[in-house]
DNA sequence: ATACTGACTATACTGTAGTCTAGTTGCTAT
DNA sequence: ATAGCAACTAGACTACAGTATAGTCAGTAT
């Protein structure tokens, strides 16, 4: 049958990406990122150096990529917020587990995306893509509030989701600098306390 | 003299300091910072490479050097802002004259910073060292705010101060990854009302 | 049955940052 | 005057990411 004589094909090509990919993240997360090389994981992975290049475009797509991955499935917090009635209830609830999200990510890991970020010129990335989708919902939620009088409607919407995922981002970014070494999750809840009620007192 | 003769001598070694990190700014902002080899570098110098490397720990140290530099003289601006009466001016003027420093050193050498940020591991970078001056003088602005009642004081001023300088490198790196494509300025004055006004609506 | 295709192997090669070594030179201290 | 020393030269060398090439093999289409 040809359809499934191609599938036995495409997973055996499936197979081997995964083996790759699994051989690496064993690795990296043994003597870290910086200290594998690919001759290393290819070796053990069983893979001429060639297979490995046409599977990943470069050594940080495999994090890139598993990066991806688990964004995909954060992405679904946005749908479970949606239920949070209260508007501040659900900001912070998203807030917490963005954060929660790159904490299991992990430092070294987080590090690798951030640099492929800025190493790539104009080329889109895909990370980039998958941050599109993010303003997008963001931005809807922040109409909504507005809509409701819950959020400050003297702004433009888009200037506001801007704003806030640059704070996140300006956090996550340093606990990378300093190798983890403070809480996300509390970091992020003093800066929603900023956004939310601002600096000056009322 | 012996002074004289140590001060010669001191000339000559800054003077090789000063050609090569010359030569390759001007080669960096020719070509590009990654598309410069620490070779060419020391052709155009009419320099040994160990030269090179007894000058500069790493090529993206001429670029790291340089920054600070540029720092020290931005670091005034903290001292020029304590003229500045209100609260609300003074910090939309350090926020705004932080961003054009910024922006004057331009996003090819600011992601280059960037990078070299996340590339060392524990090992302080003298970047940091000159940030911890920074947060000292922010947090000072911060408690005097607060003890003028500016300001809220219901959080730490070490919180907030931490908080808005997150959030200003959030914006930086952002502007880095999509190459400068916005306004520095512009995108900080948006931020900067999140944070001075709070986004629920008073 | 046979020819096609694309995943794969094996390995040499390129480019570049950074290291290392051996030797030179000229200022400096005594 | 002379010995020492730090800055320098020249260039070979290492480590590693990524590329290129030539050829094998197995699943697939006709």
């Amino acid at each position: 049958m040809a359809k499934s004589g191609a599938t036995r094909r495409k997973q055996a090509t499936d197979e081997t990406h995964r083996l790759i990919s699994k051989t690496a993240i064993a690795l990296f997360n043994k003597k870290g990122y910086g200290h594998v090389t690919v001759d290393e994981i290819c070796d053990k992975a069983g893979v001429a150096k060639g297979t490995f290049y046409r599977h990943f475009k470069s050594k940080d797509y495999i994090i890139i990529e598993g990066f991806l991955d688990a964004y995909t499935a954060y992405m679904g917090l946005f749908e479970e917020a949606k239920e949070i009635a209260d508007y501040r209830d659900r900001t912070a609830q998203l807030l917490i587990g963005t954060l929660e999200y790159f904490n299991s990510v992990g430092v070294d890991f987080m590090k690798v995306v951030f640099q492929s970020q800025l190493e790539r010129g104009q080329e889109e990335s895909p990370i980039s893509v998958g941050e599109r989708e993010l303003y997008k919902v963001g931005r809807q939620l922040v109409l909504e509030a507005q809509e409701n009088g819950e959020a400050r409607a003297d702004m433009d919407a888009e200037k506001i989701i801007f704003a806030i995922v640059r704070s996140v981002r300006g956090i996550v970014y340093e606990w990378c600098m300093e190798d983890g070494g403070f809480d996300l999750v509390e970091a992020g809840k003093d800066l929603m306390s900023i956004i939310a009620e601002g600096l000056v007192p009322r």
